[in-house]
DNA sequence: TATATTTGTGTATTATAATAAACAATTATG
DNA sequence: CATAATTGTTTATTATAATACACAAATATA
């Protein structure tokens, strides 16, 4: 049995992501905070794997230009849920 | 010039995704609030497409199954990330 | 090494997500 | 049609995410 993955892995994965994009575009957490306005203590407490608004995910997400993969995969889902009954 | 993605657009496609979900399940927001430990006013707002917070929907996300997908596609990224600079 | 920059952490305040309860409007069921 | 169940929407309260500020620790730069 593999251990299953678990919500607060994701958070810390979500952060993980921010960290590193960010860094690879030379911003400090500041930086990044200013340009989605938001503080860089929400930078800092998303990067760490704390708990978030959705709005703040999204900001930082899009900014990163993840937006469309994520819509594309919601709406794969939504068309999956649609299909299912059809099997 | 396409339109872009609006942070906006992705809320409301996500709850979209759970009331589909939630509905094929045959739960009411009253059951799918009580088995996450959520309030039917939390997934009634979640649902069209309102701001939460990310436990909110992870919590959801995770009830139908979706969280080794988004776990894979933020790997991948990650590991995208660390590879960008090869090309 | 010395200085500057960035990051981690603390405290207090503000904004807002989450809860609880009630009621009307809608939709499903007998 | 009548009743039940579900959903949408309010109001008030509580919990907590976000902000602003300061300061120490760590990291990068001259």
């Amino acid at each position: 049995m593999i251990d299953p993955i678990t919500i607060k892995d994701v958070k810390l994965k979500l952060g993980e992501l921010c960290r590193k994009k960010r860094q690879s575009y030379g911003l400090s957490q500041e930086d990044l905070g200013e340009v989605l306005g938001l503080s860089r203590y929400t930078i800092q407490k998303f990067e760490s794997g704390k708990n978030a608004t959705l709005d703040t995910v999204l900001k930082i997400v899009n900014h990163f230009g993840l937006l469309p993969s994520i819509t594309k995969e919601i709406d794969q889902e939504i068309a999956n849920q649609n299909n299912i009954s059809l099997y």
